[in-house]
DNA sequence: TTGAAAGCGCTAACAA
DNA sequence: TTGTTAGCGCTTTCAA
């Protein structure tokens, strides 16, 4: 009789005895329902789809372990495939949901943000999350308050008696990390600080962009006495570059950043940041995809507060 | 005509004429075929699956790279799923076994080395292929020369006049890297120097045994003036001990580590360190399970010279 | 070398 | 609430 399989899909109109001798038999005979068999039958495939450009490694490993969990425990499966941004983008993308038919898909920056890619997505109607994705575009978007925790980094640089505050812009196509600045600006108009553009910079996201931005910063008449980047490599720019002159941090300069990566932690010294729920975003992403009625949840960063900020005035 | 199921399989017996005819309507027309149709009707289900535990992040997302990409475009999938190691382990790669069927699986340490592990894909008799497995287990195995490639660092650090040279053991249970040991003692062997157990420490492949290694081996009488860590993560531990003591690095103390992590480059100064091909492993792999006859390539690292060691005596 | 028929293991739709 | 039947889109087997 195949009312095991409304057993196996938890479907009502099954009698609670008959529902528990399933049960018993399934697990004494170890059965385990076949993939292939249930996708080609019914209306679900079981998949999730995780493209993914350009990896921060810890970030794509996070996200990967958070949303692999989540459908791991919940009958699900993912498929990561990486996605270049070439013209070929089209191509792997249709393949992978022609033959995939994933119930779901997650996109991260940067591919959550191009329209000529979520464009794929929308035509074929696949559900998809964004995680921190800045633009309107189709989907369901996980967004976190960069801008607020952004503000609570300055407010803790000026709590130190900072006053003059650099700040190194995020990638300009991060949309969503554009926030950044803005946390940055309300920080400063908290304390009446008022923002001076010699003292911002724009920045890559990478070390090369936050020596550059460092050498700057540090050159000018009036340096800053702390700066904040938008992301932790190119903070660790600017501590190479306080280093290479003899700067102690955070006596000469504070340093902050934006991402705990793992090398935030592992520099010296120790890099002030910021830490987003990544794993969480991952997890949050797969059940909104795997449970109808999930809404997204809040989401909050946190402030990492280590000794390249420190106290300055003990 | 069902012709064309041969000619989408590159099978023989098919007109070239006929062959061409068909591939010009699948292009028209484009279509793609239903992963789920071919599973359950034929053999295989071109699916790779990556299980991994543990992620180093870098490491986790290369292979998973390397993999991916190979799949992407010889038409598999890569399905990761993250196994912890307790005892769920087996109920959890039991059913990923059983439902997804996949072709092949590739595992990384610490998976490829835990016996209880393999024998579950043994048991189902899965294709395997274990990359850097340290010991003699089910599977095929992708191995590096880390004995080389360490004894080659030994000499690096030998002709900048280093004469007591301080290592840090790898991680007990990664077998292989216990090479990087073994070609330590080359190293001082090819040199002529005496090994001496004093400027050994054991590690945990984390910061934390780095430094306290690093506070050893530096609070010596006659302190080592190079250490040679067996990974990154350590050696950056030994480089916090001798910012924290004030020593100059390399001028006092040379420090080399081993994977050519992210945080080995944007160290201060940026570590010397060993590079291996990780991404072409994850390739490899993937490669090896999907065509019938591919043997294993030869693979070999490469020292990555920075600032850390730099030239002592100029 | 090609075509026709059967059926992989499930779910959907319907009948009982 | 349960059982029956058809068929998802391919590959396999076998006949032509």
């Amino acid at each position: 009789m195949k009312t095991v399989s409304r057993v196996l899909n938890n479907e009502p109109h099954v009698r609670p005895a008959v529902r528990q001798r399933v049960e018993l038999a399934v697990r004494e005979l170890g059965y385990r329902p076949n993939l292939a068999a249930r996708q080609l039958a019914g209306t679900r495939s079981f998949i999730i789809a995780y493209p993914f450009n350009n990896p921060s490694p810890n970030y794509i490993t996070d996200i990967l372990m958070g949303a692999a969990e989540f459908c791991r425990d919940h009958g699900y499966h993912l498929v990561s495939e990486p996605v270049d941004l070439n013209p070929d983008a089209k191509t792997v993308i249709q393949r992978m949901l022609r033959t995939l038919k994933p119930d779901g898909v997650i996109l991260t920056p940067p591919l959550c943000d191009t329209p000529r890619i979520i464009e794929q997505f929308e035509q074929s109607g696949v559900p998809v999350v964004r995680i921190a994705g800045g633009r309107e575009l189709y989907g369901r978007s996980i967004i976190l308050d960069e801008r607020a925790v952004s503000r609570q980094m300055v407010e803790h640089l000026v709590s130190l008696g900072h006053q003059r505050i650099g700040f190194i812009h995020p990638h300009p196509e991060h949309i969503l990390a554009q926030a950044r600045y803005l946390g940055y600006l309300d920080g400063l108009a908290v304390a009446g600080i008022e923002p001076r553009n010699e003292l911002v910079r724009q920045g890559l996201f990478d070390l090369a962009s936050g020596v550059a931005a460092g050498e700057e910063l540090l050159s000018l008449p009036m340096p800053p006495t702390a700066i904040f980047a938008a992301n932790d490599d190119m903070a660790l720019g600017v501590l190479q570059v306080a280093h290479r002159r003899g700067l102690s941090v955070p006596g000469d300069v504070a340093i902050a950043g934006f991402d705990d990566s793992p090398s935030s932690s592992i520099a010296w010294p120790p890099l002030t940041t910021v830490r987003q729920p990544v794993r969480k975003l991952g997890c949050v992403a797969a059940r909104m995809l795997i449970e109808e009625d999930f809404e997204t949840p809040d989401l909050s960063c946190a402030l990492i507060i280590r000794e390249s900020t420190a106290s300055k005035i003990d």
